[in-house]
DNA sequence: TATACGATCACCT
DNA sequence: GGTGATCGTATAC
């Protein structure tokens, strides 16, 4: 067992702790089972004034946990169907959130592999399908809107550990995913994956 | 109270 | 490359 990320990490603006976060370790604790993977891809979302960011629309019970302290899950459903993760960021009062978007699953794979049987055609996903993509990760590991307001890092079900560190040549950035509405905020620099990782998204 | 739509995914052509 | 699934949230009425 690694040594978990501390909360300092992640009181800087979102695009600096997405940046931090790749290489690190999301885990899950599930009926004395470890499932683990190595974040690969993130997304930052940096306030009130990014459109594309849920927090432009204020605060309000869904944003609430965003204007709290860092290191929290920030967890909701997107298209009635699937659950994203996301670590907030920053300090109190700034709603800023790191989406996780990808992950490299290192335990407890095969366990994530039947986790994400929602497929029609039943053929076995490959290792890199497993979690490359915010809901696809959610149901790989059994996250779920339980955890809105969970700690990641004192947490127990649920949590952030260190990784190896991770030099800039080997980060991708570019502009985020799914956004299109966010105006000038559809092309900012705020989407990091490791490059030429085959298990980000898309 | 009613309605439009989304930080996605899987399946289809 | 296109589209349907499905429901909580924000916003309009």
């Amino acid at each position: 067992m690694k040594k978990r990320i501390e909360r300092e990490i992640c009181a800087e603006s979102a695009d600096i702790v997405a940046r931090r976060l790749l290489g690190c370790t999301l885990v899950r604790l599930i009926d004395g089972e470890r499932l683990a993977g190595v974040i690969v891809e993130t997304e930052a979302y940096v306030g009130e004034n990014d459109l594309g960011a849920h927090a432009s629309r204020g605060r309000t019970a869904r944003t609430e946990v965003m204007y709290g302290p860092p290191g929290y899950a920030y967890v909701y459903l997107i298209y009635g169907m699937y659950d994203c993760l996301n670590v907030v960021a920053c300090e109190v009062g700034m709603p800023h959130a790191v989406l996780v978007r990808a992950i490299q699953p290192t335990d407890g794979m095969e366990r994530m592999r039947s986790n994400r049987k929602g497929t029609r055609t039943g053929k076995r996903l490959r290792d890199v399908d497993i979690a490359s993509g915010p809901g696809k990760l959610c149901a790989a590991m059994q996250i779920g809107r339980e955890f809105y307001g969970h700690d990641l890092v004192d947490g127990d079900e649920l949590w952030i550990e260190m990784g190896a560190s991770v030099s800039d040549r080997d980060v991708l950035v570019g502009p985020r995913i799914g956004i299109a509405y966010a105006k000038e905020w559809a092309h900012a620099p705020l989407r990091f994956a490791l490059r030429n990782n085959p298990y980000v998204s898309r």
